[in-house]
DNA sequence: TAGATTGTTAATCGATTAACAATC
DNA sequence: TAGATTGTTAATCGATTAACAATC
């Protein structure tokens, strides 16, 4: 809780007065940078340092050190000239920005392949995520548990939503269900849906979308290998 | 093959001498939205339609038209001015372009929950891929089949990248075992690489990467989430 | 003190948009 | 022809970088 000298960053007065110090809405690459500052601080924490600076961070993750302080600085002054970041410190005031100092509860719909392997994943929980229930329309499917998760019926979506307060849905059915699986999530009062489906689908303009293609990410790097062999 | 005139895009010398319109090396951002339009156009091709316009791609996935043009535009000339882009033959040119117009063979590294969800994921093959070997260091699975596809003892990834002439691969293996993977697979002559493990790793600098981090998309979403909330 | 590093400003760079002649 | 839509240029907008006073 204490800073290296044992005081607050900076001039602490200013840094509270004002919330972040550039005006209008943060650049969306912004935000997608922060997360991969808390990760990397995370894990130079777990290697035992104790403060890192922005030209370590810039260096590890390919960005320039100048780009590391404005990004910050979009949300308040958090270093010690001189000195750099206290890891411990950035890590809680990252994950206060992007919401995840406390746990979300989570549900996914579609139990499939894709499906099974997200309830599994550890590296939601390690962040603040935990999948609280799944949904599928297979009958079979429905009553068991996989990871310790329950899978309900879909007709259940509203109900047990409500019952857990639910903001944050997973979409990992096959594409030609994504837009009706969408449309179920935000009836039942989701507000942030992460879509798995290899397809485009629209939500109203409250709700928050972030779509996930794997073979998409795959495209981009055979772009990216065969340019590279052209160049040289 | 032939144009809705019976005749080739514009004027098809021109477009033909000259690669691409713009100099200097593509934005990465052209080349992600480029997946988007070739999922689109896929999409609409499905539903029937023969043609497409930089408007209507551009409403469905949320670009301004304008934008549309001009991604297509480093690449050549590929539209007909009054009646707009023949699907088939711009989904054609854009995996050309990508380098998805052959199949690639990819192998993966890590046979754990997502491991197996990527081993049967069908929108791999769908665009061009296909694994043909997977492999891990736990001997109980060496030996195994899932999805058709054997998994071998790590220790034979430069064996069998070589007789497959393999030049991609994915890491699914444990966020403390990527960095380590991702260096057998440049010793084994992969040149791109997409990385599932929650971790930043290093490549030399002339092999490409590709990252893909399940949790950040979460906390991508939480933010949205957030600061939606906090506007209204 | 000298060295290191921040937050912030101004300058640069790149990407998006608007507009329009050319085309069908 | 009139209407639609392209490819491309110039104008706008936004994001990155370089530089530096302030700080420890």
């Amino acid at each position: 809780m204490t800073a290296p000298n044992g005081r607050t960053p900076m001039s602490q007065q200013k840094s509270k007065s004002r919330h972040h110090g550039s005006c209008g809405p943060i650049p969306k690459a912004v935000v997608s940078r922060l997360s991969l500052y808390l990760r990397e601080l995370q894990h130079l924490v777990r290697e035992g340092h104790e403060t890192t600076s922005s030209s370590q961070l810039g260096k590890v993750l390919g960005f320039s050190d100048a780009q590391v302080r404005k990004d910050l600085a979009y949300f308040g002054q958090f270093g010690y000239p001189g000195i750099g970041y206290r890891c411990a410190e950035l890590i809680d005031a990252i994950k206060r920005i992007l919401g995840t100092h406390r746990q979300w509860p989570v549900i996914i719909v579609g139990v499939g392949n894709l499906g099974r392997a997200l309830l599994g994943y550890k590296g939601f929980q390690q962040q603040g995520f935990r999948i609280v229930a799944a949904f599928d329309v297979d009958a079979r499917k429905i009553g068991r548990r996989i990871e310790g998760v329950e899978i309900f019926d879909l007709a259940r979506l509203p109900e047990i939503a409500e019952q857990h307060n639910i903001k944050l849905g997973i979409i990992a059915v096959p594409a030609s269900a994504a837009q009706t699986t969408a449309e179920k999530m935000v009836a039942a009062g989701l507000v942030g849906i992460l879509n798995f489906a290899p397809v485009t689908i629209s939500v109203p303009p409250n709700v928050s979308l972030v779509g996930v293609d794997l073979a998409i990410q795959l495209e981009q790097l055979t772009f990216s290998v065969i340019n590279r062999l052209a160049e040289t």
